[in-house]
RNA sequence: GGCGCAUUCGUCUAGGGGUUUAGGACGCUGCCCUCUCAAGGCAGAGAUCACCGGUUCGAAUCCGGUAUGCGCUACCA
């Protein structure tokens, strides 16, 4: 809605469909507003709530009363039950009975609140007009009296989204196809009203990876955790761009002008799409090495003082550090296990790490050998030290493969870590000798 | 059960009668590069275009049916 907005210049609007009581969250519009400003989706008017504006859905319900294309239904939701369950007994299609639908104003001794029921034709078609899937035909006879106004004087989705539609002059109606089969329900509430209906695209679904509609038991459904695990909001555009809706045969990687610039429904599939984590996360790498060194600095510095709360972590320490794990990474928040050994001098790693393929031996030949090489190292630079360390491994008939590794492991505390001789640059010659020193010691 | 929608590599997709031995991307495998891990480069495996029938000189592309999947079937949205 928003691409579509944006790319044909209309108003983009936020509405808050707020219109049950019963499954109410506290706290969910904030993520609703927090994520959409996060991904730069902004908006032009509202957010406008549904549940401030109870009045007029009831006055619209009650004036379709007295034009006789809605009841008041008393029905108890007891009833209502037997009635389903026997309908599904009897393997007839569930819906409501009609049981109300001629009584007349008033003539029930019930004295639960009613619910208003539209009058759904009992004959004919209606066909709907989708942008997406074409001409959609339901028979009228298959749709029940379903629920406008509900017994806590709310509206349901269907009033709700009608009248506001038509009161805020909604052109499109782009929302995912689970909507599609209530859609004919939609049109006839239009032409009850005697208003013009919008017009209507379904949208294909985003799927969990067992092709089911993507819900909260597939795990990360807010994009709020997406933001918190450090996806960018960039990457996170682009990649959902893609699901449902493509440029050309090749173009995957684009900015969100471009997206905007290019988004047309004509180029929207029909399929659902499974939501495929691992290509987001390619993607999240693309545009994390596509970020100035200084602006993926400055997005880590969250991430790792929120990991490493003891450390003191330095802006402009961390500039120096970034650059070396940036295109190691994929999600902003792995950014503080690659990086922590800079921040903490206790490395946890044993000596079998420390020797690799080698023997203890070799491998205190090769630390006490680079120690002494380094103390000549007049500048402390990665050059330099390549310069002066690299020599010694074919001294030794070593390959500088797991020369160097006994001494990544002696300086990080791993077997895998940024370039050696700029992780040690940027870690400084005291705390180097010092834990090459301490790695001799554990041998 | 009823109604609706959909069906191209594992996944996202291009392609909408001959340009297709079905293209790209993720992932996977191998090689190269290389101080490790990444990144990058190259190569490869992977789709009888769900199935059956029809139309046509010719169908992934058009038509019909079947199957399968999914969605809806609430005083949920």
């Amino acid at each position: 809605n928003w691409l579509f907005a944006r790319h044909t210049g209309g108003a983009f609007i936020l509405r808050i469909e707020d219109t049950d009581q019963a499954r109410k969250v506290e706290g969910a519009v904030e993520v609703i507003l927090e994520s959409l400003q996060w991904l730069g989706m902004d908006w032009d008017e509202g957010p406008v709530y549904q549940s401030h504006r109870l009045d007029m859905y009831r006055e619209y319900g009650e004036k379709l009363v007295s034009e006789g294309k809605a009841y008041y239904c008393y029905c108890s939701s007891e009833r209502l039950d037997a009635m389903r369950q026997e309908q599904i007994r009897l393997k007839q299609p569930p819906g409501y009975d009609r049981h109300c639908r001629d009584l007349g104003h008033g003539k029930t001794g019930s004295p639960a609140a009613p619910v208003i029921r539209f009058k759904s034709p009992l004959e004919g078609k209606t066909v709907i007009t989708d942008l997406i899937r074409g001409e959609v035909v339901f028979e009228n006879s298959t749709l029940d009296d379903f629920v406008l106004l509900k017994s806590d004087g709310y509206p349901t989705y269907h009033l709700a989204n009608i009248v506001d539609d038509h009161d805020m002059k909604i052109s499109h109606v782009m929302r995912a196809e689970e909507w599609l089969s209530s859609t004919p329900r939609h049109v006839l509430l239009y032409a009850a009203f005697g208003w013009q209906p919008p017009r209507f695209a379904h949208l294909p679904m985003i799927l969990g990876p067992d092709k089911s509609k993507l819900s909260k038991r597939h795990g990360a459904t807010s994009i709020n955790e997406y933001r918190d695990s450090g996806y960018l909001p960039e990457a996170m555009i682009n990649f959902l761009s893609l699901l449902g809706w493509s440029l050309d045969d090749k173009t995957e990687i684009m900015t969100c002008e471009q997206i905007i610039k290019n988004f047309t429904i004509e180029r929207v599939s029909k399929t659902a799409a499974v939501f495929n984590l691992a290509k987001l996360e390619w993607m999240n790498g693309v545009y994390i090495r596509n970020l100035s060194p200084q602006e993926f600095s400055v997005r880590c510095l969250p991430f790792v003082r929120r990991a490493l709360p003891d450390a003191v972590i330095d802006e402009g320490y961390m500039q120096r550090i970034a650059p070396l794990v940036q295109e190691r990474a994929k999600v902003l928040s792995e950014v503080p296990a690659l990086v922590d050994f800079f921040f903490s001098d206790k490395l946890d790693y044993n000596s079998l790490l420390l020797c690799g393929k080698l023997d203890k031996g070799q491998a205190a030949e090769i630390l006490t050998r680079s120690i002494h090489a380094l103390e000549d190292i007049r500048e402390w630079r990665a050059g330099d030290m390549e310069a002066g360390i690299r020599p010694l491994a074919e001294g030794l008939g070593l390959k500088a493969g797991p020369f160097f590794g006994v001494l990544r492991v002696a300086v990080t505390g791993r077997a895998a870590s940024p370039p050696l001789f700029e992780t040690m640059e940027v870690l400084g010659r005291e705390r180097c000798m010092a834990r090459l020193k301490a790695a001799l010691q554990k041998l």
